[in-house]
DNA sequence: CTGTCTATCTTTAGCAG
DNA sequence: CCTGCTAAAGATAGACA
């Protein structure tokens, strides 16, 4: 988890197999501690260890360890399997829910793409008759947001700042840049100087995310 | 545990309490999983939430929970009650480490008080007179251990090093400021700089660590 | 409420003693 | 093997959509 990104698989070293065992159950013992003792629920872990002959460890008060065995005890088998289906089902949720993320963010870098190429267009590294039709297509229809941005823009330009209204007159294709850099300049001045602001989102366009299953977090269970 | 250093107490707010609980678990869970997996162990967590109704969760597989519960049941009452006791001895050990960790801490915060002492006089902050016998005595050990370093330097330089041999002749004090300097750098240059290095201590000097009990991991059980 | 963001706090992998 | 350190990865509280 430190210095190196840590693969998610057996640790096939078998000194840093138990160092990593040693740490992470210490790590694991004070989260469950500080969850039962933040939200006050009974909390039990067991951990079966080649390294210690009586091998569980629990965070829990000896009453309570009870309570939550029997309590394991007395549910019925239908419960109990269907909590064992669930165990089952953990990966599957999420994989689902990966999946899911891994749509939405393919999503938004194909935007993030025809941004930079829009970009680009403007200043002129590509010429847009180099593109194919669905390229294209995608192209004209985040310009066609840029432009309804610059619209609204200019409408709320015209009402509340003369200063800046004269911005109403410039090229369509500049507008839009200022258009996509509003984001940024709301809370602040508003820029003014248009092939700084290409340049300046020229920079961060490229900007792809990354994905990684591992990051997430089962949540939910 | 983020944006504000949360307490270690129940937490009152239901909201927040439901919240807490929520992500917490997911990280609990997780924390399991990766265990497990990079281990090659059977784990077992069980929380009993006031939120689910059938309130129990594992990230084990339905045949290791099955194992890991035999086990524990098959555990002769002896056994049983040696790891329960644990569970009880839990916090004071913690506690032992803590406070063994603690009278380090402190130890190690005098020894840099007084070293800062004795750099306040060198710069002639703060004169010797006004100080208690016990601080002089302190005092006293600390620049005799300066001076021991000192000679060792100047054996050292007389022996490998004739450019620097002329340092043999400064004042002790000034010696004994290079000697404290010297970890830093032996590994490049050798400071040169008396003064230099006196103010560079003195920036270095006040940093008195800090401790806290959350801060430790429980390791060990 | 459920999901997202991010500034901070916490955990820990890899080393050195 | 264990202990301690530190930089980097991970978790998460609080705010917000």
């Amino acid at each position: 988890m430190a210095r190196n990104r840590v693969k998610m698989v057996y640790v096939e070293n078998d000194t840093s197999r138990k160092a990593t065992f040693r740490k992470r159950k210490g790590g694991i013992m004070k989260k469950a501690l500080e969850l039962s003792t933040l939200c006050d629920v009974p909390v039990a872990v067991i951990i079966e260890s080649e390294y210690n002959s009586v091998p569980e460890v629990f965070p829990a008060s000896r009453e309570a360890m009870g309570t939550l065995l029997a309590k394991w005890d007395k549910l019925s088998l239908v419960d109990r399997t269907k909590k064992m289906v669930n165990q089952e089902t953990f990966l599957n949720q999420r994989i689902a829910k990966a999946t899911e993320k891994c749509k939405k963010v393919t999503k938004e870098n194909r935007e993030l793409e025809v941004k930079k190429v829009m970009f680009d267009c403007l200043t002129e590294k590509t010429a847009p008759c180099l593109l194919g039709k669905n390229e294209l297509l995608d192209l004209g229809g985040v310009v066609d947001q840029y432009i309804k941005g610059l619209n609204r823009r200019i409408e709320f330009l015209t009402k509340n700042d003369d200063a800046s209204s004269s911005t109403s007159v410039v090229p369509a294709a500049a507008a839009a840049a200022t258009s996509l850099a509003m984001p940024r300049a709301e809370m602040g001045s508003y820029s003014t100087g248009f092939n700084d602001t290409i340049q300046e989102n020229m920079n961060v366009m490229p900007i792809v995310k990354d994905f990684d299953l591992n990051q997430m977090q089962s949540e939910e269970l």
